[in-house]
DNA sequence: ACTAAAACAAACAGGTTGTCCTGTTTTTGT
DNA sequence: ACAAAAACAGGACAACCTGTTTGTTTTAGT
């Protein structure tokens, strides 16, 4: 009573526009989706629900469904391998720890989840890099910041053949995830970590 | 007018069913085109245009798309794991020298073709294995033989860690795979061949 | 305060999708 | 030879998807 009589005009909807933060909720569920069902399976009604907004408005945002993608690969996906990845690399003490840490970090989360969605950069690559050229434009960017960061951190050791030993690294984690896809467990994950170690 | 007299009745098309002809068209068409655009992005009648085969034909041997998904994997995708990986592990005389044959032996030819179109197994695996219950489990049984055939090899030379070498081999390949899908070149696939022949 | 641009809502249109249905032809069993 | 079953043809159909269009509300510039 006290409050309506304090607003009894101002009881005008006051909601406020966020263009960026929706924006930013329909790419977070563009990127959850694409990552639980794939680019194809998903359609862009299916995102506009999940990021609670009308279909017109993610079109005002994204004109079409293929610059969604891009933008979901340029600003989420690089951002979760920066996050999972290259800065752990960054401020571990060597490359060997990193590598173990990294791995094993990922697969105690996969088992405490339990379920095993894969990674959103090899998710996309092979649904959509031999079809599509710009995505496998965007996405081999991302495999290039990712494996140039590890042979730098690599090299710090292993001065000889550090582009070699980045290629072989991530190339395992991708495999090791595909494998962990099937069998809905980290455990992969870990015996290629031990067999990684052995080699650095 | 010739024609027309030589033959006014024998006119009948005296063409002859082939049931199991027709379905392998079917199953060669629709592993091709998974494998060039992935399962979702492939229609069913695509792959009866692709086969020669009308709808009703195809619906008659695969009631649904699933089915012929599934079928695709059990009949095609394992043989093709057969065929290029598993038979030549056999029939070398070590495994080192085994995998470094498969892997180049894969460079050269997606060099040599121009495009890289990836590993048919996991192209499959991570665009359906989290999704639905029956591919993972099909795609799954394919990895596991993949992996123990491995493993028996190795376990000849050394039969410490065989098991996990194997999961080794098979993730650094699926990894190099998808690096040279992004890449549309095999190099990765042999700078992967190296570090594995330093750990066998 | 006023106007132009941006942000959002909602329904629409053209084209595709996977599936099924009804006939017709071919093969098989007896 | 004849009936039953399998193999095949061709189209129909309803659901869906993407992209657009039109109209309303909110923000920003001056």
């Amino acid at each position: 009573m006290y409050e309506e009589m304090m607003t009894p005009r101002p009881e005008r909807p006051r909601r406020k526009n966020d263009p960026a933060g929706l924006r930013s909720r329909v790419l977070d569920a563009a990127f959850c989706l694409f990552q639980e069902q794939g680019y194809n399976a998903t359609g862009v009604q299916e995102i506009a629900a999940s990021a609670g907004v009308t279909g017109g408005a993610l079109h005002h945002h994204f004109p079409s469904k293929k610059a969604l993608g891009l933008a979901v690969i340029r600003e989420r996906v690089g951002a979760a391998v920066e996050e999972t990845w290259l800065e752990p690399v960054r401020s571990a003490h060597s490359a060997r720890s990193a590598i173990r840490e990294v791995f094993c970090a990922l697969a105690a989360e996969l088992d405490r989840n339990g379920s095993v969605r894969g990674c959103p950069v090899n998710n996309l690559t092979l649904e959509l890099a031999f079809v599509d050229p710009d995505f496998r434009a965007e996405l081999r960017s991302i495999f290039d910041h990712w494996r140039r960061t590890l042979a730098t951190k690599i090299r710090e050791e292993a001065p000889a053949d550090a582009d070699r030993l980045a290629t072989m690294v991530v190339a395992s984690y991708s495999g090791a995830m595909a494998i962990a896809k099937v069998e809905q467990q980290g455990e992969p994950l870990r015996q290629c970590a031990t067999e990684l170690e052995r080699l650095l």
